[in-house]
DNA sequence: CGGAATCCACTCTGATACTG
DNA sequence: CAGTATCAGAGTGGATTCCG
């Protein structure tokens, strides 16, 4: 039974306050330097950034690509395997979307 | 812009600890009463169970349905509107599947 | 039986300052 | 430019006790 319970495994990895942002992101921009994440999404700091990038990053979703010189630059994009997961937003948005009208209709009545 | 990423509402609802093993439950046996359910989750306490059950009854996924009786008796299940769920988590289930398999490839690489 | 209330622990997020 | 380090605060999870 528990062979069918790994969607939580996939719910980790989307699970971060700004993963949803900078996926958003990636996938609509392209390729993106670190800056530019970071002009794009105002209320983040470097901080959150990172780490949030590393994990994303370590779970093969993000490609990471050093260019080693001064000052560095750094560009970040949707790794190949990790376009296989927008699909899997896109039924996520979906949902979302609906759910909302659903619980707007709600709390009309 | 802003229309196209809802996916973060739809992910609000299935985040929680427990949420998911709760789903798994409901959706497998049906309908089920409070100390079924703690029964089938031996590592969760009450207050965490009562709580995410109130978070998926807020958001309509599950139905809650009191009988005013001694001693008290209540039973949960999935909402109708709650089924619908049920193809996003497959999705993200098979999904989750495949990804642990491909994380499992790069750690013997 | 099915909670509610309380209190503690830990994790996650964030503001700030410093660095190669 | 693209981070790291440190520390403080908020949020989440958990053990326990009490209640109708």
């Amino acid at each position: 039974m528990e062979k069918y319970c790994k969607f939580e495994s996939a719910l980790d990895i989307l699970i971060g306050k700004w993963k949803p942002v900078i996926l958003l992101q990636l996938i609509t921009n392209g390729t993106m330097r670190f800056g530019e994440l970071q002009k794009s999404i105002p209320e983040i700091n470097k901080k959150m950034l990172t780490q949030q990038l590393r994990e994303l990053e370590y779970n093969d979703i993000v490609h990471r690509e050093v260019y080693h010189q001064i000052p560095p630059k750094v560009e970040y994009s949707i790794s190949e395997y990790g376009r296989g997961l927008s699909s899997v937003l896109q039924v996520l948005n979906d949902w979302g979307v609906s759910h909302i009208e659903h619980m707007k209709g709600r709390n009309e009545a």
